[in-house]
DNA sequence: ATGCGTACGTA
DNA sequence: CGTACGTACGCATG
């Protein structure tokens, strides 16, 4: 320990004592880390306890204590209690998902034979308070991790507060000169500071309007709390006023805050060691919170003593690499950085090969020998957005041998012909993160990139569709608890300046070598990460058995998606431009009704402003609160305002404008947004359409978002008329799959009725309704078609019978009539649905016919809400996953039988039931076939899959 | 500038 | 008090 040499007191430091806050650093963890992705499979919250140990072996690292001690608080009251009953109110309001980790965490510190201390009646800050008052007489500098700012009185010289900030991960030091800094009093002044200022969190209340500031200054001006008290009549303003109103609350809260420093713990410091733990308990602790081997390891290798727990030994060292010897370098997070070679032409690109990959067999299967281990990084960067990509560098990796080949940008002809051919030789033990950015990447250099072996994004999202990882940093820490810094370097913080880079603008003229060095060290390092996510994931897809899916759908679907962004829609400009004036026009005189009604310029588009003037200036009685409790301004709202005050001329007519403004606006907007994303090079959209988005196997369009083109009413649907064929295309072909969400549940359900149903061929809900109502056919309203296909649709999104009465406008108990007959005819709907649920809760996870796997954790929540949502997910889940499933397969073989059949004409778009084709002239009939078999005969069903399709000269007129 | 809430477009 | 998405705006934060 080097802390000693600076001291300068005349007792001899002894070392460092770290005193933890339990509940404050759990509390911290709690809300930091999402619980969604840290949660077993049984649904037990995981994020406070990884957050805990990650934080305490963080500090531990970089602090190096001699002793340690947990302090935690007690269940029951304090004397604080007594004192001011709300005392911490809102903290006992802690989730359940945070109070059942609480247990876990002193499990897992007893593993670790760290000593954590409670004493009734007292809190953890008490405890705390008492051993830095221990700690400073038995001759140690005090550490105090807590994100409690009570702590703050204990600061002076030989006792640091370990305050986390925003990011729950950085540690601020506040030492007396930094809560100087920050707040303009002294650490023993702070609880006076706090007194006045109140504490939201410990629901405390201070003085109204004060903060930091005028608290602060008040203490400089009286020296403290009793000064204030004594002057208080002197303060002036609104703010003194406050003052003399709530002092007896202030008194009050500085008896409160000020910490117990003497209490009888029983230990002395000299007992608090730690470092000898249980690795078996440890071991069974972390198997059942399901934490990987790599956290364990973090963890003991901080608290196993002396000891390290470095080289898992059986690292095989590599067979004689060419002139790379010596240590492998590691970066800080532990990823092993490759060597690295630039390539200047084709021929370094087949020395690279020859040195480092195994030799390829003539013919057909290259490396099937290489027991199917993807070893071969591929790893481009650049901008990958379609209709603008851009290519920055490129990477080949030879994991095994941890040997890379850089290849800059705007390299030649022979140089993508060596390396498209490398790729094509190598497939099967290829592996990429994102196939489809990286086809977009690289076909800017005309390479094409074969269907590799691996694909560790989605496989990322095969492995846990719900979870968004932003970009390879994330993945990476969501799968090998590698804790990066986040994506860029950016702008060195304050704190690390001292060891920043000096500058060389000056000297050497060095700096473009150097900054392409940096650069390549981040491609490195992002292949490196590849690499180990491959090796990582691999088995983990295997485990879960999503390998077939990744192949035979993610991987070929991601081709084709390639195919559609790159093409793109081609849009009509001049129509796009007609519709927005149109529609611009008819928004703003809406606009103007509205401000005469309203008698003033109100902003439509403000909830705020519009629930002023309708609930307030013109007295109408709301109907619904939105979540956050303001009165609510929907469409649905404002229809039920207008009908319920038609004889208020002023509000009827407002309401009237204002609807037809919300309507006309949002199309405008619609347009606008449009106009605004189409590419200007080929007067067509490219979207992107995200493949590892939605949790349950759709995909989703974003830049812009093509799948929300309105279609329901009729002036929204003109939008679709912009939506045109290209240049060498003569019209565009529409083909959807009608009802497949309710064929699929007639399938799964295997329900004779439904079925049958939908084998008569007849008009589906006609013939449902006649069979819930035991009607003839003829003999159905339209009142009872519409009633029965809404039960019908709502049944795959687990629609409540009040969901049901609302929109249909009926009330629950016949709601409550429609739903029970509806189940007597089909039986075995309910069993299903019902099946959904209760198979995810016992394995935790839903399946779509084709094995895609959803998790549902939140559906043994004790939170009824949570779990009622879990429960309508989870039997939403299947079905939409199927559809979705099928479509996917569709969309592969759709492209395929077009390209083999040597059509010109290709998918565009894709609506989650729907393909949009661009239809080449006279591919016509064939394109229609072949689209349309490959739809219909995606998969056997059984019932049939009903395809219907639609040719004209522009998305709206293709309808049919 | 960034994040949240509200609203609304699609299947 | 129906599932799955993406976007735009206002407004309150920094």
């Amino acid at each position: 320990m080097m802390a000693d040499i600076e001291s300068t007191e005349t007792t001899e430091t002894r070392g460092t004592l770290l005193v933890v806050d339990g509940h404050s650093l759990a509390f911290r963890a709690f809300f930091a880390l999402p619980v969604e992705n840290f949660s077993t499979a049984s649904g037990q919250a995981t994020n406070a306890v990884w957050g805990f140990a990650s934080m305490l072996s963080q500090v531990i690292e970089s602090e190096k204590p001699d002793r340690l001690a947990v302090a935690f608080d007690v269940k029951g009251g304090t004397f604080r209690n007594t004192l001011l009953p709300q005392y911490k109110g809102t903290r006992d309001a802690a989730p359940e998902e945070l109070l059942t980790q609480l247990p876990l965490i002193q499990r897992m510190l007893a593993a670790l034979g760290v000593t954590y201390i409670e004493k009734p009646g007292y809190e953890g800050d008490d405890v705390i308070g008492t051993l830095a008052t221990m700690g400073d007489h038995a001759g140690y500098h005090t550490l105090v991790l807590s994100g409690d700012r009570d702590a703050f009185q204990l600061i002076d010289d030989r006792v640091t507060v370990l305050y986390p900030g925003h990011h729950f991960k950085d540690l601020k030091h506040m030492t007396p000169q930094a809560v100087v800094a920050k707040y303009k009093v002294t650490p023993a002044q702070y609880p006076d500071l706090a007194a006045l200022r109140g504490e939201t969190a410990d629901n405390i209340p201070g003085v109204p309007g004060v903060g930091d500031g005028f608290a602060a200054k008040w203490i400089n001006l009286y020296g403290s709390l009793d000064g204030i008290r004594e002057h208080a009549d002197e303060i002036g303003g609104k703010k003194g006023e406050a003052l003399r109103a709530n002092i007896d609350q202030v008194m009050l809260n500085r008896k409160v805050n000020a910490l117990v420093r003497d209490l009888d713990l029983g230990v002395t410091v000299d007992d608090l060691t730690f470092g000898d733990p249980d690795v078996d308990e440890l071991d069974a602790l972390f198997k059942q919170l399901e934490f990987g081997p790599r956290t364990k390891n973090r963890v003991l290798k901080v608290f196993v003593s002396g000891r390290s727990v470095h080289g898992t030994d059986g690292k095989r060292t590599g067979t004689g690499a060419a002139g790379s010897a010596g240590a492998k370098a590691e970066d800080e997070s532990g990823l092993t950085i490759p060597e690295a070679t630039h390539a200047a032409g084709a021929e370094d690109i087949a020395l690279w090969e020859r040195e480092n990959l195994p030799a390829a067999e003539d013919g057909a299967n290259d490396d099937a020998d290489a027991n199917n281990v993807p070893n071969l990084i591929i790893h481009a960067e650049g901008d990958d957005r379609p209709g603008r990509v851009s290519l920055e560098a490129v990477t080949l990796l030879a994991a095994d041998r941890n040997t890379a080949l850089v290849l800059d940008a705007l390299f030649g002809t022979d140089m993508a012909a060596a390396l498209e051919g490398l790729l094509d030789r190598h497939r099967s033990i290829l592996a990429v993160h994102g196939y489809k950015e990286h086809l977009h990447l690289l076909a800017a250099y005309g390479v094409d990139v074969p269907q590799p072996a691996f694909d560790t994004k989605l496989a990322g999202y095969l492995i846990r569709p719900d979870f968004h990882a932003d970009g390879l940093e994330q993945a990476a820490s969501q799968f090998l608890d590698l804790h990066l810094d986040e994506e860029q370097p950016k702008a060195t913080q304050g704190l690390l300046d001292f060891d920043a880079e000096p500058d060389d603008s000056a000297d050497s003229g060095d700096g473009e070598s150097d900054e392409r060095r940096k650069q390549d060290a981040t491609l490195l390092r992002h292949a490196a990460i590849v690499a180990a996510l491959t090796r990582e994931l691999g088995p983990k897809l295997e485990a879960c058995e999503q390998t077939k899916l990744l192949s035979a759908i993610e991987l070929p679907v991601s081709r084709v998606l390639f195919g559609m962004e790159n093409e793109g829609a081609k849009l009509d400009m001049r129509r796009l431009d007609d519709l927005r004036d149109m529609f611009a026009a008819e928004a703003n005189q809406a606009q103007e009704i509205a401000w005469d009604n309203a008698g003033s310029r109100v902003n439509l588009q403000s909830p705020k402003q519009l629930a002023k003037v309708l609930f307030e200036d013109m007295g109408l009685k709301p109907t619904k609160r939105t979540k956050s409790g303001s009165y609510t301004t929907n469409a649905d709202a404002l229809q039920t305002l207008y009908v319920r005050n038609a004889d208020n001329d002023r509000a009827s007519g407002f309401l009237g404008a204002l609807l037809r403004h919300r309507e006309t606006n949002k199309l405008r907007q619609i347009v606008a947004t449009l106009i605004d994303a189409v590419n200007p090079a080929d007067g067509r959209i490219h979207t992107t359409f995200e493949q590892t988005v939605a949790a349950t196997g759709r995909l989703s369009s974003v830049d812009p978002n093509l799948q929300n083109i309105p279609n329901r009413n009729a002036a929204g649907r003109e939008i679709r008329s912009a939506f045109v064929p290209g240049e060498g295309y003569e019209s565009l072909m529409s083909c959807d799959y009608s009802q497949v969400e309710l064929r699929i549940m007639a399938h799964l359900s295997g329900d004779e009725a439904l079925i049958e149903a939908f084998r008569s061929g007849a008009d589906f809900h006609r013939y449902v309704a006649s069979l819930v109502y035991q009607l003839p056919v003829d003999e159905i309203s339209a009142d009872q078609r519409s009633h029965v296909k809404a039960m019908s649709y709502g049944l795959a999104y687990g629609l409540s019978t009040y969901g049901l009465s609302q929109q249909l406008k009926i009330s629950p108990g016949e709601a409550e009539g429609l739903k029970a007959k509806y189940f007597a005819t089909f039986g075995k709907v309910h069993d299903f649905l019902e099946s959904c649920v209760s198979e995810a809760r016992e394995r935790g996870y839903t399946e779509t016919m084709f094995g895609r796997r959803r998790y549902f954790p939140a559906l043994n929540s004790v939170n009824r809400v949570a779990r009622d949502a879990a429960e309508r997910a989870a039997l939403n889940a299947p079905i939409q996953g199927t559809a979705a499933d099928i479509m996917k397969i569709a969309m592969i073989h759709a492209d395929e039988a077009l390209r083999s059949a040597g059509l010109n004409s290709r998918i565009i778009l894709q609506i989650h039931d729907e393909l949009v084709v661009e239809i080449a002239p006279g591919e016509a009939e064939q394109a229609t076939r072949l689209v349309r078999e490959a739809m219909e005969g995606a998969v056997s069903l059984d019932v049939p899959l009903d395809v219907s399709t639609g040719i004209g000269p522009d998305w709206q007129l293709a309808a049919h």
